[in-house]
DNA sequence: TAGGCCATCTGGTCCT
DNA sequence: AGGACCAGATGGCCTA
């Protein structure tokens, strides 16, 4: 069922950039005369954007990528050798977004065994956000008993069901909410998160949260209540900064 | 075969 | 001016 690991190594997300830059280059520069070339086509029939245009098109695209002083300046090996640089640097960007998220799917409390499919990367990002808020959630909990228990009013040691209002989960769900939600629902049978087997999921059969058989997050009060400072970011499709409007 | 996910290319915009 | 960031388009691969 892993599929994904064989589709992820026979399609790197990175494939030897360099190379492909300095051997594309090294066309351009050595009588090659299309107007772009890729890593994905050599032809510029191929190029995704240039698909169906006659020579003369492509002539008319290169030249309107140029400014009019390019245009004087730049030969068309010279503007291909751009174009391939900024690809270059995009390839590169995007690879490093794919680090990062390979690296946030490696703290997710999600099994990692060779039998679970990869999350997805906008599976990654809700499973994220629910943890963090769950963790929070947890977090203040936590507080709430301490100040309850060594207090100044700490009039009683005991443990009160009321102050695990929001902790309906089983567990010693106060003590260490890290620990007891390591397999928390936050993360099993998410309509986003590709269990091998529906029902068994990566983190075991228990788990009764996170949309079983509707796909949809959990609707318990760990999943759901967002701390009030960040209730602002409950929407999960986050607008753009305000600073980078555009 | 349709749909999901992904990598890549590309042009536009913003920032330094 | 060059680089970073973003979103749209496109096509490939995989799964149900």
């Amino acid at each position: 069922m892993d599929s994904d690991t064989s589709r992820v190594s026979s399609r790197p997300s990175s494939p030897e950039v360099d190379d492909i830059f300095m051997s594309a280059l090294k066309k351009s520069v050595h009588g090659f005369s299309g107007a772009v070339s890729s890593t994905q086509s050599d032809s510029p029939s191929e190029i995704p954007g240039l698909r169906g245009l006659s020579a003369a098109d492509e002539e008319a695209l290169a030249l309107r990528m140029a400014s009019k002083k390019d245009r004087k300046l730049l030969s068309e090996n010279e503007l291909q050798a751009i174009r391939l640089k900024i690809n270059s640097r995009e390839r590169k960007r995007m690879h490093d977004l794919n680090v990062a998220m390979d690296g946030l799917r490696e703290v997710m409390p999600y099994a990692h065994g060779p039998s679970v499919r990869k999350l997805s990367k906008i599976a990654t990002l809700l499973l994220a956000r629910n943890y963090i808020l769950m963790l929070s959630n947890s977090l203040e909990e936590m507080k709430r008993l301490v100040s309850e228990i060594y207090g100044s009013s700490g009039h009683h040691g005991g443990f009160h069901p009321s102050t695990c209002g929001t902790m309906t989960h089983a567990g010693p769900v106060p003590g260490h909410p890290a620990a007891s939600h390591a397999s928390h629902p936050a993360v099993p049978h998410h309509g986003l998160l590709k269990a091998p087997t529906a029902g068994a999921g990566p983190l075991g059969s228990s788990f009764q949260h996170w949309g079983v058989g509707t796909g949809m997050p959990c609707p318990c009060s760990m999943c759901q209540v967002p701390p009030p400072h960040v209730s602002s970011m409950s929407s999960v499709t986050m607008p753009r900064l305000a600073s980078d409007s555009k």
